[in-house]
DNA sequence: TCGGACACGATTGGATACAATATCCAGACC
DNA sequence: GGTCTGGATATTGTATCCAATCGTGTCCGA
């Protein structure tokens, strides 16, 4: 009998990475601001150097925006950029779920419910993480059975540069009931194997949050 | 009077990875190498830190695989890979073409024509890395205009994957001829603000790419 | 009162030193 | 003979220390 969960971080610099993509996504780190090395590599219980290093990932993600000399700031969203962020969404998107729409299984679909289940719960507890994480879950199911690894991590990336806004506007109680409403009719499509039919209703689920998104981008 | 060229590396990381990618389109860093850290360290004239944050850069980017405690490896794309990055490309070169090519101007047109004898030049000196540069710049024209940036860079970074295998068949001149003649159609179609011909024009010129490529990767 | 130069403090960038881990090989045991 | 165990060695991972740079506040002069 092993531990019940290996869950040790290996090596420090990929627990920091967890931890700043798990507080980007908590609001704790803010669009805009910057990051004080010696103060967060303090709190994580680390040196700079694996945090400089976890910053470096982000960076190439596009997460942080790095100015030599000055610093790390967390990456800010004009109103284009997130227009471009859904449009490119879009592009990839689609593709995946036409791929991945005819090989789904049972179980995936059974996960798809699953996943919507636990947004609801989470949305009881008001516990946002785990909205945030189970509505990708959700949305991932209709992506990753594609067979396009690097499209699904494209995707993720996507989601990753707005993670930071996502969880504001997951607050708001008067939204969760029109995003379940379309998540509903999501799975409905996609257990038809309805391709275009899915697709037509993740453009206007997309559209949706785009428009949500936005209303909290202009503060 | 200012220096000739402020060409000076600001920090040393940048530096390294400037000469990483360098490296990597001249083809000596070849595709599943180990990175020896402190060997390549002592030969940028650095020690090991910016060389790791450079790579941790390249690792966001999914040119380089990271393996905790073995170390860094150039990413080594399978023939799956090669075929979803063109499939990525195809997407979102698309929609940056249709967007951009209604938007060049005379001046772009005028330096797609310089670009393409940049190539022809490079070509006859055998001058590999100005040949590919020279490639980029012609292609790039097409997308830039769109006012995408998040494309451009997505589109650069798929290009960046595959520059490893790219710089071995540019060495053939038997292909230098085919891929002269479309890069002719295609600046033509582009002049005449054909956007579906255009667009028909660089799948045709993908799908090239992507046989000549595999032949190398299947080494 | 305003503008600019200068110096100080805070913060980042990089080098070195040390700790942790993986790989490889030899030897023992089954 | 093959497999497993133990340790030696090489390489990576992290902490600490020092140097370089930027921003800011102050002082001086116009």
């Amino acid at each position: 009998m092993t531990a019940e969960r290996p869950r040790r971080p290996p090596t420090a610099q990929e627990f920091v990475l967890a931890e700043l993509r798990r507080s980007i996504v908590n609001g704790e780190l803010r669009p805009g601001e910057q990051i004080r090395q010696e103060a967060l590599a303090e709190r994580l219980g680390t040196s700079r150097v694996p945090l400089r290093e976890a910053l470096k990932i982000l960076e190439g993600e596009g997460q942080v925006a790095y100015h030599p000399h000055r610093g790390y700031f967390m990456a800010e969203l004009s109103s284009s950029d997130l227009a471009e962020v859904y449009r490119i969404r879009r592009l990839l998107e689609d593709d995946a779920v036409a791929v991945a729409l005819p090989l789904l299984s049972e179980d995936d679909l059974e996960a798809m419910v699953d996943a919507l289940t636990a947004i609801e719960g989470a949305a009881l507890r008001e516990d946002i993480p785990a909205m945030t994480s189970a509505n990708r879950a959700f949305h991932f199911l209709l992506f990753d059975r594609a067979g396009l690894p690097r499209t699904s991590r494209l995707i993720r990336q996507l989601w990753d540069a707005t993670d930071a806004y996502r969880s504001l506007y997951f607050a708001a109680p008067d939204n969760r009931e029109t995003v379940r409403r379309e998540h509903r009719a999501i799975l409905n499509a996609a257990r038809a194997r309805d391709v275009p039919g899915t697709i037509a209703l993740l453009h206007a689920h997309r559209d949706q949050a785009v428009q949500r998104v936005s209303r909290v981008l202009g503060h």
